[in-house]
DNA sequence: ATTTTAGTACGAAATAATTCGTACAACATT
DNA sequence: AATGTTGTACGAATTATTTCGTACTAAAAT
């Protein structure tokens, strides 16, 4: 249970690839960024040396094409980075986030639903759990 | 209509008190900061200083002690930083990161229905005033 | 066997962000 | 008037992040 650093915003968007396909080749990834953005191989390549140093990958050395996975989760990294936007940001209020972003983001009626519907499972989850 | 940058993170901690206070000079300023973390007085007011120039505050220089205030909105500046977030984050989708914040931050029951009031504000205004 | 191709390693430059020390200026106090 | 106090200005060190060039290595193609 080691403590890894946070992704920076670059390291972020080489993990998503990452995420998304799994297991990946240096030149994998850096085909998929590159329709984003331009960028050299070796920016990636170095970029997941040094993540790999930090730990937020690893890789697979048994074949000479090196092939790279994340070994933080999509989902457990995430929820760090917004804890801690959220802090910076809304001191901390996560309720003040989601206010704002409702009032933004013309969300869809279906979405809407959606969250209606996580809503509701919470409440039942308070009212059935709580213990006052 | 100028087109400022995002502040950073220890810009954004000023602009957080000078959003709370108003107008602050750089004694005020650090004095707040100073309770939270260790930082020098003139960290503070260089870091001012720089915002001056990316024109994110201005100063009132008439009287000796100058005084500082935000240029850019408490809103607008933090609805620039959740685009920002949700892009880099969730690949733009705001609906994913409030999905995971209620689903993360035990909400209390108030706020939960603080947000059902908002989404169904929204949907009012859906079937009101939407076209199709 | 030589050459070309496709990969990794590594140093280091460029940029951005943060921090603070030292110098200087104005006002207040003696 | 001299001294101390409380400000601002500014240069510069430090640290983090991003980027890429150059060198090296192994495999493939000739």
């Amino acid at each position: 249970m080691e403590n890894l650093p946070n992704p920076t915003e670059a390291e972020l968007e080489i993990l998503q690839t990452l995420w998304q396909t799994g297991s990946c080749s240096v030149k994998q990834v850096h085909g998929i960024l590159q329709e984003k953005r331009e960028v050299g191989y070796t920016t990636i390549l170095k970029q997941l040396q040094i993540m790999l140093e930090k730990g937020l990958v690893q890789r697979d050395e048994s074949a000479r094409i090196h092939l790279y996975q994340a070994t933080i989760s999509e989902r457990n990294t995430k929820e760090k980075l917004v804890q801690k936007f959220v802090i910076n940001t809304f001191q901390g209020s996560s309720h003040q986030l989601v206010m704002q972003v409702l009032g933004n983001a013309a969300a869809s009626a279906s979405e809407l639903e959606e969250i209606k519907k996580l809503i509701s499972q919470l409440e039942d989850q308070d009212s059935t759990h709580q213990i006052i």
